[in-house]
DNA sequence: TGAATTGTTATCGT
DNA sequence: AACGATAACAATTC
C-alpha cells in the first residue's frame, strides 16, 4: 500500500528516466484506470514531452508541456510501475544490488511486454515501454488541466517547511474528531495512509482515539516530529514491503507499531495490541498510548 | 466466506 | 449549514 514514503521513492526511482523523454504512445488494457478516457490521455500525452516528475501526497504527477497538462498517477492499492524492456527483475527499486545485466539479458525473451495485471503502457521516444501494472485495478491515471484546483483539495506537505507545527496547530483547531481519521484525511495533511498514521501516533505517544483538538501543546509539537520523522525514514528505508506488491523497501523491519500485534513494544516492552478505529486496522502501544481520560459518547 | 486494503463520494445525523 | 460519522464502492487475495 504505497504511501508518501513508496510514492516518493518510486518517484525518485523513475525520475531521470522520463523527464525531457517525448512520449510517443499510450495504450490501456483496462479502460476504467484511465480518466477522463484513454483517447483524451493519449491525445494529451502523444507528442509531449515529460517535463518534470514529482510527488503530491500518494500522486505521481507528470508535467507536460503547457496546455498538455498533468497526469496524476495514483497506485491506490496494488499499482506498479515496471519497464517492460528491463529485463525480467520486476523489482527495480533500490534496495537489491543489481545483477549483472549480462545474466539477464543474453536476448530478450520474445514474450509480450505486459503481464496478466499491466492496465495502461506508456511508450517513450526512446523504445522503453513503462507498464502500469495493477493487480486490484483500484489505481487510477487521470488527466487534469487545472493543476491548482488539485493542488488545493490537499492538505500540506508533511515533509514541506511549511508544514510548521503552527500550521498543523491550525488545522487540528475546532475538531473533534479522533485522531487517526484526522490523520488519514488527505486535506488535513497530505501522504499518510494506515501504515505511517499507526507509527506516528506511537512514536508520538498519542492514542488513536484522542480528539485532535484536546491536545496539549507539548503533544502537538511531538504529533508534528513524529509525522516528520516516520516519514523520513520511510523515505530513507525505500518504503515499506507488506507483501509482494512493493518489493524493494525495507521500513518493515523498522516498524513500531503496525502489524506487530502481540510483539513487544520497542520502548516499553508492553505487547502491541490491535483494534479498530473507524474502519481501519489500527495498532497501539497500550502503555506509550494511553486512552483518553473520557470515552467520546455520542450525545444522543 | 469474510476481512482487509485506499480514497472518494453519498448519505444521514447532530 | 457545517461537521462528523458511516457506508458503499472499485477488485483482489488469503
Amino acid at each position: 500500500m504505497p504511501e508518501l514514503p513508496e510514492v516518493e521513492t518510486i518517484v525518485r526511482h523513475h525520475r531521470d528516466a522520463l523527464v525531457g523523454r517525448r512520449v510517443v504512445g499510450f495504450e490501456s488494457y483496462w479502460p476504467r484506470t484511465v480518466a477522463p478516457s484513454v483517447s483524451a490521455v493519449r491525445a494529451a500525452l502523444c507528442g509531449a514531452r515529460i517535463t518534470a516528475v514529482d510527488r503530491r501526497s500518494k500522486y505521481i504527477v507528470l508535467t507536460l508541456p503547457p496546455a498538455r497538462g498533468w497526469l496524476l498517477i495514483h497506485l491506490r492499492m496494488s499499482g506498479r510501475f515496471e519497464w517492460a524492456d528491463d529485463g525480467a527483475a520486476p523489482a527495480a527499486h533500490g534496495g537489491k544490488p543489481a545483477r549483472p545485466p549480462a545474466a539477464r539479458m543474453r536476448h530478450k525473451e520474445h514474450v509480450s511486454p505486459r503481464g496478466p495485471h499491466t492496465r495502461a503502457m506508456f511508450v517513450l521516444d526512446n523504445g522503453r515501454r513503462l507498464l502500469f501494472d495493477d493487480a486490484r485495478k483500484f489505481g487510477r491515471i487521470t488527466l487534469i488541466d487545472d493543476y491548482q484546483r488539485f493542488d488545493s483539495s490537499l492538505g500540506p506537505e508533511p515533509l514541506a517547511d511549511d508544514f510548521t507545527v503552527a500550521r498543523l496547530a491550525r488545522a487540528l483547531t475546532g475538531r473533534a474528531r479522533m485522531l487517526k481519521p484526522l490523520l488519514l484525511d488527505q486535506t488535513i495533511v497530505a501522504g499518510l495512509g494506515n501504515i505511517y498514521t499507526d507509527e506516528a501516533l506511537h512514536r508520538a505517544g498519542l492514542h488513536p482515539l484522542r480528539r485532535a483538538d484536546q491536545l496539549r501543546g507539548a503533544e502537538l509539537e511531538r504529533l508534528h516530529e513524529a509525522i516528520r520523522a516516520v516519514l523520513e525514514e520511510g523515505i530513507r528505508r525505500q518504503g515499506t514491503t507488506i507483501d509482494w506488491i512493493y518489493p524493494s523497501g525495507q521500513m518493515q523491519e523498522y516498524l513500531q507499531a503496525y502489524g506487530r500485534t502481540g510483539q513487544p513494544c520497542g520502548r516499553c516492552g508492553t505487547a502491541i495490541i490491535a483494534l479498530r478505529v473507524g474502519q481501519r486496522g489500527t495498532h497501539i502501544c497500550p502503555r506509550c498510548q494511553p486512552a483518553p481520560r473520557r470515552r467520546r459518547t455520542a450525545s444522543r
